[in-house]
RNA sequence: GGGCCGUUAGCUCAGCUGGUAGAGCAACAGACUCUUAAUCUGUGGGUCAAAGGUUCGAACCCUUUACGGCUCACCA
């Protein structure tokens, strides 16, 4: 990548500009990115991390050195047990503890949280996002933060007063910016009766009486508040860049006080920041009851669009702005959108004006891409075609490229992908009018009348005399006249052959799809009325 | 109460660093003996929420107002 490329105006390319302008040159630039894994990681958590990923790459294309850091906060504490987790009694002794500490029930990973975090982190690079992972329970255990925490101690009542700017009932005289999980009971149902100055912290236990004094350097027990902990973050990882959702971005919210925590206490400028906006989810209702709790993930999104549509939808929304993933027939739009963009990025124009408008796309695309962007462009078909030739083929790709005939081989693997997501979608989200099978060709026949039998016979009649040596625009003329020989309505004659070959009254578009199902098949359907 | 965001065609929105208002859908007209929101061609359509200001020039920058949404003030 070069340092020449024409200035953008992508918001990831202006974001990777502020970020130089503000944070001056580096050796490298360090942007951040992290959420708690105290539940399914939702779609919406996986705006913040594809955000992050699309600045990191636009500084990258800059020709800058980026770390890249996803931080787990696998030290929170356990408040809830998610309705809809089973071994609730079990669970339920768990609450207050770190959810670092909290058993997988659903699977046999290390912990809860270690199973969220598995599960997405399995997933990132499917989509092309590769970030270095801290795990924060780990950091604290180890005492890594030690310095971090004593800082905070040290400066206890600039950080009270700042709080406070922010709090409608002050903290009280004998806060400390520090909680403790209790040494032997593992809760966090503890309060801080004392710190010597040093590295001693003492705490009795509201649960189990436990009192003791416990050394920052050697204890796995004392971490810090969220929003203490996170400037000591920023400082101690050198972030430059970090967005956050619109929960944290308002006066008093807690970027605004570690704002302020970072700088005085820390010593270190709040990184360059901006606010991303919700995502919401269209289509599913149904299909997943949103009064079980069940929310929708990164793997839910990609049963349905590809990796890089996935990312399309959020390289080409600005993160300020709120979207839905759709589930519904809107899938066939957005496959569109990006199937033009594609287009347009493999069509360059050579007049200024034009230039600058497929300048905006073809960076989308460029961000889009998992990996590289291909030297080719995909095979281009659209999805409604393409469900209509995997019904057809009961799902089977390989006689579906085989039908389209002209795929070429760097485009085998793209399409198969686009195939899997489209099978997918017409396998559980497709409107029931979508959705067919062809008839078994030993199924018996329908029942029909003696005219809808003439029918269907003359249409055999007419496939095997005419559809090997005529195009699908001279074919149709054959076929409606199956229906005037007959003297029976259009309107009345297409629902037979529907109920005869699908055994429904409607379908795709007749004739495109006679010849989609092809000659040998058709007169064997057909052949038995 | 504070803050943030939004208000552009009938609808959904683009318009990102000030330079002749755009797309998709809808509508309308035409074509096709044609049902997966069917396809193709064409047309019409906006006081850019309101008022004021800066500017040679404002949808865009500033101020005020109205309406709508979100968010913070307990925890993360």
């Amino acid at each position: 990548m070069s340092n020449d490329r024409p200035t953008s105006t992508h918001w990831a390319d202006i974001n990777a500009d502020k970020i130089i302008r503000e944070k001056g040159p580096k050796e490298h630039y360090t942007c951040a990115s992290g959420i708690t894994p105290s539940g399914t990681v939702h779609i919406g958590n996986f705006r913040e991390i594809i955000s992050v990923d699309l600045v990191v790459r636009a500084l990258r294309d800059k020709g800058e050195k980026v770390r890249f850091i996803y931080s787990w906060d696998d030290y929170d504490v356990f408040r809830k047990v998610p309705r809809n987790m089973p071994q609730q009694e079990l669970l339920e002794t768990y609450l207050r503890k770190p959810i670092t500490l909290v058993p997988d029930v659903l699977g046999d990973s290390e912990s809860y949280a270690a199973a969220n975090e598995k599960n997405l982190e399995e997933l990132l690079p499917v989509v092309g996002v590769k970030p270095e992972y801290i795990y924060q329970a780990a950091k604290y255990r180890n005492s890594d933060y030690a310095e971090g925490i004593k800082t905070a101690l040290e400066h206890r009542d600039v950080i009270r007063r700042q709080l406070n700017e922010s709090r409608t009932s002050d903290l009280p005289d004998d806060w400390y910016p520090v909680s403790v999980f209790c040494n032997k009971c593992d809760r966090d149902t503890t309060k801080v009766t004392g710190w010597d100055g040093d590295y001693g912290v003492s705490y009795t236990c509201e649960s189990c009486g436990n009192e003791e004094t416990v050394d920052l350097r050697k204890t796995p027990g004392v971490k810090l508040p969220w929003r203490i902990d996170w400037p000591m973050r920023w400082a101690y990882e050198g972030v430059d860049f970090e967005p956050a959702g619109k929960d944290h971005h308002s006066e008093g919210g807690s970027f605004d006080t570690a704002r302020k925590t970072s700088k005085e206490v820390y010593g270190h400028e709040a990184p360059v920041t901006f606010q991303y906006d919700f995502i919401s989810i269209k289509g599913r209702g149904g299909k997943i009851s949103s009064s079980t709790g069940e929310v929708i993930s990164l793997a839910d999104v990609l049963e349905v669009y590809t990796p890089e549509v996935t990312r399309f939808m959020f390289a080409g929304t600005r993160p300020n702005t709120e979207f839905a993933i759709s589930f519904d027939l809107d899938v066939l739009k957005i496959y569109e959108d990006y199937d033009k963009c594609e287009r347009t990025y493999f069509n360059k124009p050579d007049n200024d004006k034009a230039l600058k408008k497929w300048e905006k796309q073809a960076r989308i695309y460029e961000l889009s891409q998992v990996d590289e962007v291909p030297e080719t462009m995909s095979y281009q078909i659209q999805i409604r075609y393409l469900s209509t030739l995997l019904q057809i083929f009961s799902g089977n790709v390989d006689r579906v490229i085989e039908f389209l005939g002209d795929v070429k081989p760097d485009q085998v693997d793209r399409l198969k992908a686009r195939a899997a997501c489209a099978w997918n979608w017409v396998k559980n989200f497709a409107p029931d009018d979508f959705t067919f099978s062809l008839r078994a060709e030993d199924a018996s026949p329908i029942e029909v009348s003696e005219v809808e039998t003439k029918a269907l016979k003359l249409l055999a009649e007419k496939i095997e005399a005419h559809m090997d040596s005529c195009d699908e625009k001279e074919f149709s003329t054959h076929v409606y006249d199956v229906a005037r020989e007959l003297e029976i309505e259009s309107g009345d004659f297409f629902p037979v052959v529907y109920r005869a070959l699908i055994g429904k009254d409607k379908g795709p578009r007749l004739i495109n799809f006679l010849y989609i199902i092809g000659k040998d098949k058709l007169l064997k359907l057909l052949g038995k009325y």
